[in-house]
DNA sequence: ACAATAGTGTCTGTGAGACAGTATCGA
DNA sequence: TCGATACTGTCTCACAGACACTATTGT
């Protein structure tokens, strides 16, 4: 902050001046029926009536972001301790009608059986949409979220090649197969068996479990290998570095 | 937003609820005597008098993000035309004594013979500080912005391994000799020349100029080949995906 | 036996890393 | 000629990609 900031804030009184509103706005993913899917709402009133939005809250004076973010997917969705990482943030001046309203984007990754959407304390039409058919050409998605979906989808795909975010949507224990179907989808390619297998070996470690019933060879168990931090904890300012397009 | 928050809305007046304000902070990075430094400014006032801090200015309600990152950019040095990407946004209840901020971190990469600190319109105190000093144990820093500073540091490393930042720091014709020194900078370790080079050769072209005077073999002057964008114009949420730490 | 999926062995090409060698200037 | 830095050729090793092979279940 400068010098004549410093002063302005001497004689700062919240009330002189208009603010922007501040709000995070939550990207839920999962992954359910071989696709990566987002939980959305669908708007009720103007503007965007009946079109699908992000959820979202306001950040309250006395919560950090992070805690609005948490708050947010819990009251939607009520989800605890879950994967949550900062993405973006969203400024412009024409991307809400009514108001300037500042926008920090939160990603989470869940897995799917831990989605119970009635659990939310909610009553907004809260559901599961395939990305690929919000990113469509036709679809039409309230405010400037199409581009947030879009952004988070790039970063996953990103994270993917480098980080353990798989992991995310998969319960303790899963098989390789199952591990190998996670990548394959958020990467948006097939992966050879092999090739998979070799890369991610020091990530996991066997069970003593089996798949059963099935009508072909068995598929073994595998959990992460406990190489410190887990994924499901928000480590600060990770996205940053991170990150980036390529 | 869910349809309480739309109602909410519908009965929202600024005046009733006390927001947080918003500002952007700026970490504009030069290379200069063969260090990474930083444009930095000295606290004149309380909190953290006399300690360095990232320059910055509150978003006006009638700017974006990005326009109050340039703004406060060209108040602070007078730099225009520059590569500019937005890192992180801190928004946690302590980090300014005074009053609630939430602040959007903005970096700059700028060729060291652009900047030309007199030229702010601010009188206070800028000057360059290397990164090194910056970010050692015993260096106070007002707020949270070592945090920041440490944040972008590590941001700037993974970009350069796979992207072309390194080159938003050399003037439009530059040789290999200089452009992997600001490489071995921005790694923070040496390179082998040979392997570097066929690293690198599909960016640049060379140019018909030798550097003269020199008591060695005089080295040929090179520009990055025009593939498509260049590197000084933000790209939306360019720092989303990529990005992520390790 | 066969369909179906799980899981392994191995060849190949590419590219990073390491190092040794050659080139060209001023003094 | 020498010191100094620019620039190039090439060996090695690790690893991604591709593919072929073996293993184990239910029907």
């Amino acid at each position: 902050m400068t010098s004549s900031e410093q002063e302005f804030l001497n004689n700062y009184h919240p009330e002189d001046y208009e603010k922007p509103s501040v709000a995070v706005d939550l990207l839920v993913f999962t992954i359910e029926e071989a696709a990566l899917k987002l939980v959305m709402i669908r708007r009720e009133e103007m503007p965007f009536q009946n079109k699908l939005a992000l959820p979202g809250v306001f950040v309250n004076i006395r919560e950090s972001l992070e805690e609005a973010a948490y708050r947010g997917i819990e009251e939607e969705t009520g989800l605890t301790d879950i994967y949550l990482e900062q993405l973006y943030t969203w400024g412009d001046l024409e991307r809400d009608p009514r108001m300037r309203i500042i926008s920090v984007s939160y990603m989470a990754l869940v897995p799917i059986h831990k989605i119970h959407l009635s659990k939310g304390k909610r009553t907004t039409q809260v559901s599961l949409y395939p990305v690929e058919e919000l990113l469509a050409e036709e679809t039409e998605i309230a405010f400037d979220h199409k581009k947030m979906i879009a952004c988070a989808r790039e970063r996953i795909k990103n994270k993917t090649e480098y980080t353990d975010v798989a992991f995310a949507f998969l319960p303790e224990e899963f098989t390789l197969p199952q591990l190998q179907r996670i990548y394959e989808i958020l990467l948006g390619k097939e992966l050879y068996k092999a090739n998979f297998r070799k890369k991610i070996k020091d990530l996991v470690e066997e069970t003593e479990h089996y798949t059963t019933g099935v009508s072909h060879r068995p598929s073994q168990y595998y959990r992460r290998k406990g190489n410190g931090e887990e994924v499901g904890k928000n480590e600060q300012m990770e996205s940053i570095s991170e990150s980036g397009n390529r």
